[in-house]
DNA sequence: TGCTCATATGAGCACACGCTCATATATCAC
DNA sequence: GTGATATATGAGCGTGTGCTCATATGAGCA
């Protein structure tokens, strides 16, 4: 350690626990099957099986991106019938995903 | 297949390319250890020994996680003398940032 | 009851990732 | 030049992750 300028700055950091949650909730998106999913999914109610139609996908590897994506509470799930029907429940999450995707453009 | 609702919807998806891209910088986002970098380097420059000092990492670890930051354009460097110091160099991902910070925060 | 379709889930595998350790490069001081 | 400090980087290791495959659960229908 040399320069010392951190001293002004390092007892205003991010605490472990809120890195953690941020990286967490970063990390969710950082996945190009789960883009996919979560994009369709902002659009319009989709059932399991059209989704994986739609997008080229096993039945059961969109199964477990759900499952990951319904334990952070970013999508919500109906049952029709034998149709589960997801949808994206989270706005944060749709404003974060769009904020990124205008990013992502801007880069061309 | 069977509800074919999702014709409505399936030419209007995003296309891999923009897929990828949108993942790859949301996984860059996705690690504890690169959000507390970024959020020190948000606020100012750091060297990076004072960096790993900091956060309690090894030179060896910051340094790695720089060049990523760095071959992604998030961040920037500049040299005086022995120490090279590093900065946020992405508007976009300072408020992605921010905004995800937000999400987390209103979570509790 | 059986049969089919829709979804969920566990096991296992190939790969990616973040770290450490050792070492290379570079700048300054002498 | 030598030595000390600052940074970068390659190899290797342990772990996490996203997939496939097989199977379980569950709803509708005959």
């Amino acid at each position: 350690m040399s320069t010392r300028s951190y001293i002004t700055i390092q007892d205003r950091l991010l605490d472990d626990r809120s890195a953690a949650a941020l990286a967490e909730t970063f990390k969710v998106l950082g996945d190009p099957t789960r883009v996919r999913i979560l994009d369709a999914l902002a659009r319009a109610e989709v059932a399991v099986c059209d989704l994986a139609d739609v997008l080229g996908l096993t039945q059961s590897a969109v199964s477990h991106q759900l499952r990951l994506l319904r334990s952070m509470r970013l999508v919500r799930s109906r049952r029709e019938g034998r149709h589960i029907f997801y949808a994206v429940d989270d706005d944060h999450i749709a404003r974060l995903f769009k904020q990124g995707l205008e990013h992502v453009q801007e880069r061309r």
